[in-house]
DNA sequence: TATTGTTATACTCTATAACTATA
DNA sequence: TATAGTTATAGAGTATAACAATA
């Protein structure tokens, strides 16, 4: 029946929960917090980059950058840099601790995966990655019927 | 190999960013955060409550529950009762309006957890359950275990 | 004119510490 | 003395609006 809907859901969500504390503690480890990881992350993956893009690119407003680069800055991990032809930009661009933390969460990030997916058996993996993708496509579809409708 | 992994815990991740903006959108809806949705659910499940035990059950401070309760009061949620017994405590209860909403809120539930799983079929559904309490376990564990290795 | 980033202001969630009223 | 909840203070994330410097 539906209740089998609602249990799996509710499985899902306790796993949501687990999977944001430990992402939230382990970056605290580090000195960061979930939204300025997640900036320092762009940095690291795209070379310096703009605020503006960085907005864009969090969707989040420019003030905000603004503030997750000052929170960055004063830990250590980035530096604001002048654009090379654009005087009114900004490059944000890791220093070596930045890069050197960034390296450390992708060690973690590689770890956890191993921890909860090590065990599993390549066909169990394959069918538990499609059925998170299948519940994907479903949810991001119904968001945005949502946000039409809504609207 | 390991990139198999990782590349599960992405897209799990990918899953836990739309369930989260999914969230969050609804409950603004209904002018509710995701914080004071959880204390008003609580009261909900639990009927008239002491803001200690709301903090308990929040593992959230005391200071933090008299916030999120007076933005509740302030939306009309719930509304602050005298304790029979004890005149330090205040029991928090649900209005009318609140109730709606919490039954709106367990509709919303209820809706999400058939889009997500409405057209899977029971075999798989089970699998699915199954792995993601499997991942769950590996997860508490492991947390655990970072948790007292980091102390 | 349009764009980039900032200052000014405000709201929410979170925490610690000091304090009031009651047990 | 201990407990329930508040005020005081602070930091982080988020937003809008107004503004400066530069395109």
């Amino acid at each position: 029946m539906a209740e089998q809907h609602t249990d799996a859901l509710d499985q899902l969500l306790e796993l949501v929960v687990l999977l944001d504390d430990d992402m939230t503690q382990s970056l605290a480890r580090e000195g960061l917090t979930v939204p300025r990881a997640h900036l320092a992350w762009l940095v690291h993956h795209n070379g310096p980059t703009t605020q503006r893009e960085l907005a864009e690119a969090l969707k989040v407003t420019p003030r905000n950058v603004t503030g997750l680069v000052d929170g960055l800055v004063a830990g250590g991990f980035v530096t604001r840099e002048r654009h090379p032809t654009d005087r009114r930009a900004t490059l944000v661009a890791l220093t070596e601790r930045g890069a050197a933390s960034l390296a450390e969460m992708e060690k973690g990030h590689r770890d956890l995966a191993a921890l909860l997916f090590g065990d599993m058996a390549e066909r169990e993996l394959d069918a538990f990655v499609e059925a998170l993708g299948d519940v994907t496509s479903r949810l991001r579809e119904g968001l945005q019927a949502a946000g039409e409708g809504g609207r």
